[in-house]
DNA sequence: TGATCCCGCCAACGT
DNA sequence: ACGTTGGCGGGATCA
């Protein structure tokens, strides 16, 4: 046992030279172990020790244990150490006590290995911080780190106080996606350059103009916008509660992997990092104070990413020398815009038009900040580009390839020694879960559609083997960027997610979000696909109406299965009727009668619905769609497509009859968004151009979009993103454009998006804006963006929403069953998963 | 030594 | 008041 379990621990301390000084005897030095309870210490869940030690309070024991145990530890390290040369060999890798043991990154490791890659959504995985603070034998304080990055990554959400909610890499591309979109309009690749060029020319030194443009270039627009937008979100909830500044950590390490979607070497070094995130609102003038303070948390975030794969470490050669720097191993993150199905699986999109693009659409969206423009003194291009070539001289090691799912064995060679032991572990015993999942999804995806994504395996087809089960799981999983098929039904249906199909609210400001949430509940979504399978999704919509708060409530619990979830919904507020199709029937009529007007959808419509959260950070939303699409019944389609042409143009008002609250609920579903939503606080307006600027992507036609401000106000009151009596003017829009579902509608917007044209049908898009806009600004919004791919509408998502107005609902979720006061704050969450269903 | 980054004080916020 | 979150930076370790 105790090899198994140390091994990790002790083992060299901080290497393998403790070990290798020091092998028998005793660490004078440094006490090293001190550690803990050693049977503890193997993260393996179960220890009970930790259960024991963790009577103590923390640090006290683990101090004295310390002390302790010194004296014993070396012993038992060299017991372990020998054991662990049994083992492996060398690596007794760094268990000790040493300080790499206690390395964020070993522990996240650790944590990470608690739970499954991909969760199915039966389960109810939550995530208790006392309880994990406790098994991992840290201090709470250092969960709160690494759940902060997962929280910007989405693979967390925060559901209560004390607990936090696992979804695991399910919306990992998506979320990607989004934030990849967000990091474009920031022109985070500019401010890449800018930066560098100010080194350069620092060395050089060159003429004032430089710095002048770029600073302002850099500090005016810009960020202050993406900080904003980038609080941190969660997925799909929003939970929560954030309140607190959602400042750093979750929005820096949002930003930083920005940094490395629009990079096109992928590799961001620190000081780069660091200076762009505090640039924005500083530009540069950092103090050094500042900067040091920066790089720390930087640290922090990379050794969460790295632990997850999504990164390594390397360092880049630069004339000045080697600096630390980080490259992406993650996944490769589709851009929307690009066409379609390509099979490589290789990056390689152009990235230089869809830069391009976006700078357009930036342009386009942020007319008035002409500033923007990126320098482009050609000297200083110049510069630039030299600095990129030796930037790509970059030393990285082995890359590893990516993702997806590769072979564990090929992950654990990727992983450094050290780690790599007990990564190694846990891993297995993780990958078995995760890597079933991937292939599934692989399978899924491919067959589905030929993505592109990287899926190093091939397989084809989608096996039916597992299938049932599989094939929902992966849908659930959101295959990485695939692309979507639109397909039809079913099968490969699900896949969902598509980078494409991306949606995502942002929500910019952070502040603001609580201001946001005051008056805009959110709202959510629906997601149906669990429930009744495939059905309805819509129909769940409106069961979510009614309940939605209960749901909330459930959703935790919920998540685990759909079919639960119904249930608990029902008691809470339906109660009976159940059924999935009642709901299924409710929700279509309301929609139908709602809205909604269709578009074409064609079979491909999505179906999706949409919820918008109203938390601070960007929000993908993630849908469920699986099911829904086959759910649907063709005159829910027909009915949702209609409504989304017309929507704006004629407010949806008269139609609906609802209760307002099923508006809401009905309204989002109905309209079937697709596509992005946007959510900006009020406040800041600022933030609004980089709304835009994702939204230029897509580009768009003007056209029509622009919706009424009446018509806003009513849809937002409906929605209940306002309150009844608040009049949207200054307030926040909410519109939908439909992009066309079909590419051709699509493409006369502009030639960005051309690709999709091809493709399938585009999406539609819905923008949300919290912040006060002038019609001429709100057109520019409205632009259709059109993803690239069109992919299946996904979509389905959560729910719920919470309205100032809507006490009912909050309490009801409050009530939840865990307790959990998620809604407390008013805001809702639902789950999104549970209707999912995976598991068939 | 510079690169990393653990540790934990203590403030902000919630309850 | 107390508990939860988590910004922040000193200073210990590592390389």
């Amino acid at each position: 046992r105790s090899v198994l379990k140390t091994p990790l621990k002790q083992a060299a301390t901080s290497h393998s030279v403790l070990t290798e000084i020091q092998p028998d005897c005793q660490p004078l030095t440094t006490p090293p172990k001190p550690k803990e309870i050693l049977p503890a210490d193997p993260w393996t869940p179960t220890s009970n020790l930790k259960m024991l030690i963790s009577a103590a309070s923390p640090e006290i024991r683990s101090r004295e244990q310390r002390r302790e145990l010194s004296n014993n530890t070396s012993e038992v390290l060299q017991a372990k150490h020998c054991l662990q040369e049994h083992l492996s060999g060398d690596e007794y890798e760094k268990s000790q006590p040493s300080r790499k043991e206690k390395s964020l990154g070993l522990l996240c490791h650790k944590f990470l290995a608690r739970y499954p890659d991909y969760p199915s959504t039966a389960e109810n995985n939550y995530i208790c911080l006392d309880e994990v603070a406790e098994e991992l034998n840290v201090e709470r304080r250092r969960i709160y780190d690494i759940v902060n990055v997962l929280e910007s990554l989405h693979m967390v959400s925060r559901l209560a106080k004390n607990r936090y909610a696992w979804h695991g890499r399910h919306n990992l591309s998506k979320t990607l996606q989004a934030l990849k979109k967000v990091g474009e309009e920031n022109k985070y690749t500019q401010q890449i350059q800018m930066i560098k060029k100010r080194e350069y020319e620092h060395e050089f030194d060159f003429e004032g103009e430089r710095n002048e443009e770029t600073a302002r270039s850099f500090g005016s627009n810009e960020h202050s916008e993406m900080s904003f937008v980038e609080l941190p979100g969660m997925e799909f909830r929003a939970a929560s509660v954030n309140s607190r500044k959602d400042k750093s950590l979750r929005v820096m390490s949002q930003k930083f992997v920005m940094l490395f979607l629009v990079s096109t070497p992928q590799i961001v070094s620190l000081e780069v990092a660091a200076k762009i995130l505090i640039g924005e609102d500083q530009l540069e003038d950092l103090d050094k104070s500042k900067f040091k303070t920066k790089i720390r948390r930087l640290y922090d975030i990379a050794n969460v990413l790295s632990s997850l794969e999504l990164i390594k470490k390397v360092h880049v050669t630069e004339e000045r020398g080697r600096k630390p720097a980080f490259k992406w191993t993650g996944p490769e993150v589709l851009p929307n815009i690009q066409d379609t199905k390509l099979e490589t699986t290789s990056t390689t999109p152009p990235i230089s038009e869809s830069i391009t693009s976006k700078e357009q659409c930036s342009k386009n969206l942020f007319p008035s900040r002409g500033k923007q423009n990126f320098t482009r003194h050609p000297s200083l291009i110049k510069l630039v580009k030299s600095i990129e070539n030796d930037r790509r001289k970059i030393q990285s090691a082995p890359t590893s390839p990516v993702k997806i799912s590769a072979s564990t064995d090929q992950n654990l060679s990727a992983f450094p020694n050290k780690m790599a032991q007990v990564t190694a572990i846990a891993k297995h015993q993780l990958e078995g879960q995760s890597k079933k999942a991937k292939e599934m999804k692989m399978k899924l995806s491919r067959s589905a559609l030929e993505c592109n994504l990287s899926s190093p395996e091939v397989v084809p087809k989608p096996e039916p083997p597992r299938t049932a089960a599989p094939s929902q799981q992966a849908a659930l999983t959101q295959p990485l960027g695939v692309c979507p098929p639109s397909h039809s039904s079913v099968s490969p249906v699900i896949l969902p997610h598509t980078h494409s199909g991306v949606s995502y609210a942002i929500y910019l400001h952070p502040s603001q979000a609580h201001t946001v949430t005051t008056y805009s509940p959110s709202f959510m979504l629906q997601p149906l696909p669990p429930c009744a399978n495939v059905t309805g999704i819509k129909s769940i919509n409106s069961k979510v109406l009614n309940k939605i708060a209960t749901e909330e409530g459930d959703n935790q619990i919920a998540t685990d299965d759909p079919t639960k979830s119904l249930t608990a919904k029902e008691r809470p507020t339906i109660k009976s009727e159940t059924s999935s199709q009642r709901c299924l029937k409710r929700s279509q009529a309301l929609q139908e009668n709602n809205l909604i007007k269709r578009y074409r959808s064609d079979e491909e419509s999505l179906d999706t619905s949409l919820t918008f959260f109203p938390s601070g950070y960007l929000i993908p939303l993630t849908q469920c769609t699986h099911g829904n699409k086959a759910g649907f019944s063709d005159k829910e389609k027909a009915g949702i497509c209609s409504l989304q042409h017309t929507t704006y143009s004629s407010p949806i008002a008269g139609v609906i009859p609802v209760t307002a609250s099923e508006l809401k609920a009905v309204n989002i579903p109905a309209f079937h968004i697709t596509p992005l939503n946007i959510m900006l606080s009020p406040t800041s307006i600022a933030a609004a151009p980089v709304l835009s600027n994702s939204c230029l992507n897509s580009s768009n036609t003007s056209s029509a979009q622009n919706p009424s401000s009446s018509v806003l106000n009513f849809t937002l009151q409906h929605v209940g993103l306002i309150p009844a009596g608040v009049q949207v003017p200054a307030n926040p829009v909410l519109q939908h454009m439909p992009v066309s579902s079909q590419p051709e509608n699509v493409s006369h917007s502009s030639e960005n998006m051309n690709l999709q044209e091809e493709k399938k049908p585009k999406t539609r898009i819905y923008f949300l804006l919290s912040f006060p806009l002038n019609e001429s600004n709100f057109l520019s919004f409205l632009q259709p963006c059109v993803p690239k791919e069109p992919q299946e509408p996904r979509t389905v998502t959560e729910n719920f929403f919470r309205t100032p107005g809507g006490p009912n609902t909050v309490s009801s979720l409050s009530a939840n069953s865990d307790g959990t006061d998620r809604i407390s704050q008013g805001t809702l969450y639902i789950p999104q998963r549970k209707l999912e269903v995976s598991e068939d």
